[in-house]
DNA sequence: TATATACGGTACTAGACAGTTTCGGATCTT
DNA sequence: AAGATCCGAAACTGTCTAGTACCGTATATA
């Protein structure tokens, strides 16, 4: 109690004395654990290891998260930034289009890097389930959720029938992406990805088998 | 070198003096060592927890392996026993039938408990990579294999095209149960795994999207 | 019977790590 | 200037656990 009112001061009133703490610091210190959690997971990660990441104390990562539990929950749940833009979207006309346009290098390299802090917080998961959620929100709903907004589009004009499973349909490739960098331990390449959209997404919407989209390479 | 001879002595030559080594208890003990994995992920498992569970002294398990991680191992990898029998699988008539028919209770919970042990390996993965393809081949490749078997039957009797992308639609399930109880924490109940059916594998290979499947209740 | 090893159980050793404290110095308010 | 709090760095404490050693007992060979 006693000593907590050091920390609790920041928060329940703005004392004014001493040097302010410099919270710019803060991503740089979370951004490090992030590193350190995909690099070693959670148990393998010390906060040792975090602090010289981010050049910083370890005294002074105390002064901000109680414990190292909350250090890697407050990390993740701040991860969000440099996600997907929904308002900029590919609109190519065609359902396939767009799905072929969100495969970029940049967001395969990204997506890869958030599935290896997934697996980091694995073992964290049945601890703190609240984890799971935020850590779902931040790494493969976004994926899930341009997906849905595609196969939304696609039906509006027309292209694909309204009765389709857009809420499964959407889960396909990330889910199996995770499964193929948690599990299998293979890269997500652009390979993999048409392969998802060619041989299952566009059939099971209903477009691609009637036509042979067959020998299509990336 | 000197103390690991006595180890060594039982496989070496076979060494006639003293009791016997009882090999009945290794199932025991790597059931066990399964057991507290599942609950408590490889860095939570203690050697303890697993003497006590398989009511074993500590230097029996060590007089066996020689550490805690070539225990986990052999655990996972002697855990292929009670898994799918590819003689006895469901042959219904129809591809739908045949899914469907796989669905079992107990095939659920047989694959729930061993998504939690792929889940409690995970954080051990990247540091020993050859346990990646051993899990994967003892917990989701049987039923990838089960898929693809009966697709392939729904080929050759003619129902569904022949240049459907069998190896990634066998994948589809497995890795959206995996990715259900790993991530998302959810039970992977009956209604899900034909949402999956009847949702995607089936409009995927040309069958479900045509005649109006709709209003399907688990 | 004598010897050698396995068994379950317990005590011990050595190292790693979460979290705390201390220190010299920097930065803020009053 | 004074006092309070921050900073990075490092020392320190308490706990936990992998792995070893030893105990009394059970079971095997010779």
């Amino acid at each position: 109690m006693t000593q907590l009112d050091l920390e609790a001061d920041t928060t329940e009133h703005p004392s004014k004395l001493g040097r302010k703490r410099d919270h710019t610091r803060d991503p740089e210190i979370l951004d490090a654990a992030l590193e350190v959690l995909a690099e070693t997971g959670y148990d393998g990660m010390t906060i040792d290891m975090v602090a010289a990441r981010a050049k910083a104390g370890k005294a002074t990562l105390y002064r901000r998260w109680p414990s190292k539990g909350e250090l890697v929950i407050d990390a993740v749940a701040c991860m969000k930034k440099g996600d997907i833009d929904y308002s900029q979207l590919p609109d190519t006309g065609t359902l396939r289009g767009d799905l072929l346009a969100m495969i970029k290098p940049h967001s395969i390299e990204d997506g890869e890097k958030k599935l290896q802090i997934m697996a980091g917080l694995m073992s964290m998961l049945s601890r703190a389930p609240e984890l799971a959620e935020a850590a779902n929100a931040a790494i493969v709903e976004p994926r899930a959720t341009a997906n849905r907004i595609l196969m939304r589009r696609a039906i509006d004009r027309g292209e694909i029938a309204a009765d389709c499973d857009i809420e499964t349909l959407s889960l396909i490739s990330p889910s199996m992406a995770a499964y193929r960098v948690l599990i299998l331990r293979k890269p997500v390449d652009r390979k993999f990805l048409v392969s998802l959209i060619d041989g299952v997404l566009l059939p099971a919407v209903g477009l691609g088998r009637p036509n042979d989209t067959r020998r299509e390479e990336g």
